[in-house]
RNA sequence: GGGCACUUAGCUCAGUUGGUUAGAGCGUUGCGCUCACAUCGCAGAGGUCAGAGGUUCAAGUCCUCUAGUGCCCACCA
């Protein structure tokens, strides 16, 4: 016979197990024309990264996803994958070149991009691996790169597609750049933050003041970077602006530089914004800009990608910008140009990367088209192709996609797919090409060449001074082809045909706009499909003070460690029971015993039904046995529980309510399998029927749990008798236990509710009573016909379970000096001679009895009312009256006693 | 400025179309090392479901408002 150790030890069962899966192959699919596939794939990591909660609670969720589609006999393909995360990676390797005093510009493009390839060899699949220790079950040879041969084909493939399509254009537009990583990134790369800045007044004179009207010398404009004024190419104002309407045509000097400045008249300006002059400086603020092009201005930009002042900025060339602001405030000071500051409190971008405050600048940048990408990712989603849970991401999907703008896809850093566009140097400075011209596989105009590789010579005019643009795309331009690039787009693989769309998605509420809603437009530009059928979004990790977890903050609870202390299953089991659906989680390190003592729960009374079974009796089909046998209450209730928890599982798995599913099956199977039938069953141990359902129940209850806890359930599975030719297989790839829906008795339920009602009301008096555990009492029972069968059939168990030598049973008087309760139509006398407190026993009583009148006050109320009568459902009406009849039962029995004691 | 979520036991949180007595884990009180499990068992205490109004026979659950908390989005310089 098998047996389990004592103690489960995770760490020395875990490595093991997913060894022996691996080399099994489970983990791996493909397409399979007999069944039906399902697949994931996973939101891929960073390969900076460290991993961290959030991770292992979306990791968990996919694979309890995974290992339940696959138990369900589903082709499971969930596929793994990391971003090259272009910016972060390009940091990390920079910070560890310093340390050896080395600059990325002191090895040079080529030679750097090597260092970065060598640290990722040596890192970059860490966060990946990790997986592995929270029991993932992915296909591992299909794991995925961003910057893989394949998936940069992809790339380059949809750059050109999209260029061809003319929904990438190059041009010069305001965008947010990162003045320490010196790159632009996109609208959602540049995280708003309030910042408690100060909004300066300065005095703008007027070149030629009117005469005639004295007051008006000057204008005063409000800024909050007055370092841009040297930037200044007007003063805007709102026509509809009394108090301006004599600066038509008048012209402004700008202070320290004495630049003239021209007064334009635009509705954009706020009247009630600081004084209602806004100082214009296009190159280096959106709205500027704007108004820079309506107003035909020039465009002066003023800082060099460091954010230090250019030449333009004369005395104040070389410094920081906010060097520089101080400087011109003092000197404002200085010339009396300078009115006052206040406060001002406002939301300013911040770099996602390195979180340093963001420039707006103007620079020449590629950009995609989104609006007409955005149409039909718009119509899948209202349609209910794709569906988000919680359902309320799909308003907030919608409305990013409905105001979607332009997406800036051009980096100016080394690490990335670069940009598949070079420049014919000659064409470009003569300007003879005007119009589009076609060659194989590139796209031709002026002077720029759109090709995947590198052109010999110009086919325009032949010159051999070609150069590929400098800058590389942006992460996300590879990570939004996920789903299908992973496949093997643009060739048409099987994998891709029968895998692609995807099933479900599961991700964090963070990276929606980034990832989820572009890889809706590409699945739908480049596949003609929906990349994925189902969203689920999970909350947040926080901590128990609400923190998002970070490592800066050093609040964060390491999975690993948690793994270490508390073992893989503890860990999975934890988080998931305590995650409602979407919704933030808050977590303690203490939360992860709930998951392990669950986990020793199942591990003993594992141990306890292996120790007492004989294999050779268990080996019958449940069903033919459940039809042909006899089984007691407790049996039919023990089925009936776990039928009704399986069901329950099912259907929220099927509907992303993973705490719910967790939860049930904890219930059930510590609180009703362990507390209850394996306490009951432990009297008839031996017998043929105690031996089918403890083992069956246990069997099923293991293959239920598996997809939650993989380790332990497969471990003791393995130490299970099974049918011949399932043994040496895994618990993995067996399937999920099948619904028995002529097993679930709500009659059996009750009326095991019933006694495990009587059972609990001796425990109680015993306990009011302090009664030695040890000792065995006398106990009467009072019923009626209706429950006698009940109670006498079921003698023995409420004897052991409530220690009870002498059972009486029928309608007998209650004898004296006996402590009573009141269970439905039962009354339960427990005799304590010489040790009942008339006075608290009769307390007690009327505190039970007031109970019960308050409850029965309402129903005498609702029952009234015609109202109720008439409209609620039958089956209500009834069910109340049920209840009012018991507890009027329940009064008139306590009354009784109460005299009875009392006298 | 716009949007979303949250407020239920001492703490952390569940509570699916409104319908019997509002649940769990932790903590707490009393008793117990009964040969699966002290990472345990048994019994208990503890809640006017944030506040106010409304719809309904019936509201923790639906609607409106108020207060507090958190998050996301946003070109008032």
């Amino acid at each position: 016979m098998n047996e389990l150790p004592k103690a489960y030890s995770p760490h020395e069962v875990e490595d093991r197990i997913y060894k022996s899966w691996e080399e099994k192959g489970y983990f791996h699919a493909s397409p399979n024309p007999d069944k039906k596939p399902y697949s994931i794939v996973i939101p891929p990591p960073n390969i900076t990264g460290i991993l961290h909660m959030g991770h292992a609670l979306n990791n968990t969720i996919q694979d309890i996803l995974i290992r339940f589609k696959r138990m369900q006999g589903f082709e499971t393909e969930w596929m793994p994958g990391t971003d090259h995360a272009g910016i972060a990676t390009q940091n990390v390797v920079e910070r560890s070149l310093a340390k050896e005093g080395i600059k990325r510009q002191d090895l040079g493009r080529e030679k750097f991009i090597e260092e970065v390839w060598k640290w990722k060899e040596q890192y970059g699949s860490t966060i990946i691996k990790q997986l592995k220790k929270l029991g993932c079950s992915c296909d591992w040879e299909r794991t995925r790169f961003t910057m893989d041969e394949g998936l940069s084909e992809a790339v380059l493939e949809v750059f050109i597609r999209l260029y061809e399509k003319g929904l990438i254009y190059k041009g010069n537009y305001i965008i947010n750049w990162c003045p320490r990583c010196q790159t632009a990134l996109s609208d959602e790369e540049s995280q708003h933050k309030d910042v408690e800045g100060m909004l300066y007044y300065i005095k703008y004179q007027i070149k030629t003041p009117d005469k005639r009207l004295k007051t008006i010398e000057h204008v005063v404009v409000a800024t909050t970077r007055p370092e841009t004024m040297l930037g200044d190419v007007a003063v805007a104002v709102n026509p509809k602006d009394k108090r301006y309407k004599n600066l038509k045509d008048k012209t402004l000097i700008l202070p320290l530089l004495n630049r003239e400045l021209k007064v334009i008249f635009d509705p954009i300006v706020d009247l009630k914004f600081g004084t209602g002059a806004l100082k214009v400086t296009p190159a280096h603020d959106p709205v500027d800009f704007e108004l820079g092009s309506r107003h035909d201005l020039e465009k002066i930009n003023v800082m060099n990608p460091d954010a230090t002042i250019n030449s333009i900025g004369g005395e104040y060339e070389g410094m920081d910008r906010f060097e520089a602001r101080e400087a011109i405030l003092e000197d404002l000071k200085e010339r009396g140009l300078f009115i006052k500051s206040e406060p001002h409190r406002h939301a300013v971008g911040h770099c996602y990367r390195c979180h340093t405050m963001i420039e707006p600048r103007l620079s020449p940048q590629w950009f995609v088209k989104m609006k007409p990408l955005a149409k039909p990712a718009i119509e899948v989603v209202k349609k209910g192709k794709i569906k988000f849970y919680p359902v309320r991401w799909t308003k907030v999907y919608l409305d990013w996609m409905n105001s979607i703008r332009d997406w800036c896809i051009s980096r100016q850093i080394w690490w990335g797919h670069r940009i598949p566009v070079y420049y014919c140097k000659n064409c470009s400075e003569t300007g003879i090409l005007k119009s589009k011209v076609r060659i194989q596989n590139s796209k031709f105009e002026k002077g720029i060449i759109v090709s995947k590789i590198k052109p010999e010579k110009c086919p325009i005019c032949g010159s051999t001074e070609i150069e590929q643009d400098p800058d590389v795309l942006d992460t996300w331009f590879s990570s939004w082809l996920w789903p299908f690039s992973t496949f093997g787009w643009p060739k048409s693989e099987p994998e891709l045909k029968y895998f692609y769309p995807t099933d479900s998605l599961v991700t964090a509420q963070e990276i929606i706009f980034f990832w989820v809603a572009r890889m809706v437009m590409a699945g739908m530009e480049f596949m003609g499909d929906i990349p994925f059928k189902n969203v689920y979004i999970h909350g947040t990790v926080r901590d128990i003070a609400g923190t998002k977890m970070s490592k800066s903050l050093g609040n964060i609870i390491d999975p690993l460690d948690m793994v270490e202390k508390y073992g893989t299953d503890a860990l999975r089991f934890s988080i998931i029971s305590i995650t409602a659906q979407g919704q933030d989680v808050f977590l303690a390190e203490g939360k992860f015993e709930l998951g392990r003592n669950f986990a020793n729960k199942i591990w003993n009374a594992s141990r306890f039904i292996l120790m007492n079974l004989k294999p050779d009796e268990v080996d019958v089909s449940l069903c033919t046995f459940f039809k042909a046998m006899k089984l007691s209450l407790s049996e039919k209730w023990i089925l009936s529980r776990f039928y009704s928890t399986l069901k329950i599982v099912t259907t929220c798995l099927g509907e992303y309510r993973f705490n719910e599913a967790a939860n049930s099956i904890y219930e059930f199977f510590w609180h009703e399998f362990c507390d209850w039938y394996i306490e009951i069953a432990k009297s008839t141990i031996n017998e043929k029927t105690s031996q089918v359902i403890l083992y069956k129940i246990l069997e099923k209850s293991l293959r239920m749990l598996h997809p939650f806890m993989p380790f332990v359930t497969e471990e003791i599975w393995q130490k299970l008798p099974h049918e011949k030719d399932h043994v040496g297989d895994s618990i993995m790839v067996q399937p999920w236990p099948h619904l028995q829906k002529e097993m679930i008795s709500s009659h059996a339920e009750s009326e095991m509710g019933k006694l495990i009602e009587i059972i609990i009301s001796i425990r109680n008096m015993r306990s009011v009573w302090n009664v030695e555990p040890i000792l065995e009492i006398n106990a009467v029972i009072k019923s009626h016909k209706k429950d006698k069968k009940l109670i006498f059939d079921n003698a023995d168990i409420i004897k052991r379970l409530a220690k009870i030598s002498d059972l009486s049973i029928g309608m007998l008087a209650k004898p004296k000096n006996a402590a009573v309760s009141i269970v439905g139509a039962v009354e339960v006398y427990v005799p304590l001679e010489g040790v009942i407190d008339i006075e608290k026993e009769r307390t007690r009583l009327e505190k039970e009895a007031a109970g019960f009148e308050n409850e029965i006050k309402r129903f005498r109320k609702r029952l009234k009312d015609k109202n109720f009568t008439s409209k609620a459902p039958k089956g209500v009406v009834e069910k109340q009256k049920e209840r009012k009849a018991e507890l009027q039962l329940r009064i008139k029995k306590l009354k009784a006693n109460l005299k009875d004691i009392w006298a």
